[in-house]
DNA sequence: CTATTTAGTAAACCACTCTTGACTATCTTC
DNA sequence: GAAGATAGTCAAGAGTGGTTTACTAAATAG
């Protein structure tokens, strides 16, 4: 092949992958929701990690070992990233009442607040793109997406023989 | 509000976001890209900030400052990643013989080869995606998240007032 | 020709994220 | 009630992904 001809394939690639977009996309909205979060709480301590914990987090409270199992860490690790959230005054440690040794990792009454925002921050970024690419439009990307992480998640034949 | 109403909303939340499963989905499409890749080319020390130094790099050759600017970070953190990638013999230095100083970073005969092999990859998960939404919906897919990322790119306006 | 800027390198250092291994306290099982 | 499993903590450390400061060699402006 000529170098010719390998720059126009790797043009093309480089315009039209849609993994490469999705890549770029999901790290600009992950710097801008970190970014706003930050400013909303005022706590710049605040870290990508931190809101990784968030969705794993339920609502009556987690243990550390099942946080860990969740998020495939060690509970080493996750017990920092949450002793940080507490310092933050996000999170906070109960005992476990059906347990002895356990305790009961869950948002504080300002971390609820703090998920409030960012949950109003998602919804409202949904409004957004959703009146610039009109409802139907919207939809159909967020079924696309869906069905995507599904086959990412679930089938393993998509990457078969890659 | 009530906990009921808190955790309908959270529940909801979480199912609905489209942000969340695009951050999902591009953390998994990375990661299984990664380890393909590794084992496509044989090479284990490949990580992912060496895939994120591709996409910088012309088929000419680029200087290091250049591609330092490119990313964003000191040319002497883009000078261990490079020299990193010239060990596992994808990338060679030139000199440029515009500059005596400086030095072109290209793609060396087997890193072209590993380019291919990603590009191959990338473009063989497309068309599976396409097999599996249909080529309508994969185009719109594909529109739509062109249009995310240039909105997220170029319109401030998409987080104004959060 | 001299002074300044620029390309790249070298070395020290730092924050972050995660791991391993050892330990205490509590629970469960038999 | 003894033995083993489990929840959480503590301490040390490894690997990654950078930064800053200082340097050399070459280019360029005056």
């Amino acid at each position: 092949m000529t170098t010719e001809a390998f720059r126009h394939d790797l043009e093309r690639a480089k315009r039209d992958s849609t993994a490469q977009i999705l890549f770029k996309s999901a790290r600009l909205l992950n710097e801008s929701a970190i970014a706003i979060l930050r400013r909303r709480t005022g706590e710049s301590r605040l870290r990508a990690t931190h809101t990784a914990l968030f969705p794993h987090i339920d609502l009556e409270g987690t243990r550390l070992t099942e946080l860990a199992a969740r998020m495939g860490i060690s509970k080493q690790a996750v017990g920092q990233l949450v002793e940080e959230m507490v310092g933050m005054g996000f999170l906070e440690r109960v005992p476990d009442p059906r347990d002895g040794r356990a305790k009961l990792v869950r948002f504080s009454e300002e971390g609820r607040l703090g998920l409030f925002a960012g949950l109003a921050f998602l919804g409202e970024l949904e409004t957004r793109l959703t009146e610039r690419l009109g409802p139907s439009r919207m939809q159909a990307f967020h079924e696309s997406l869906t069905l995507l992480l599904d086959m990412l998640e679930h089938d393993p034949s998509l990457f078969e023989g890659l």
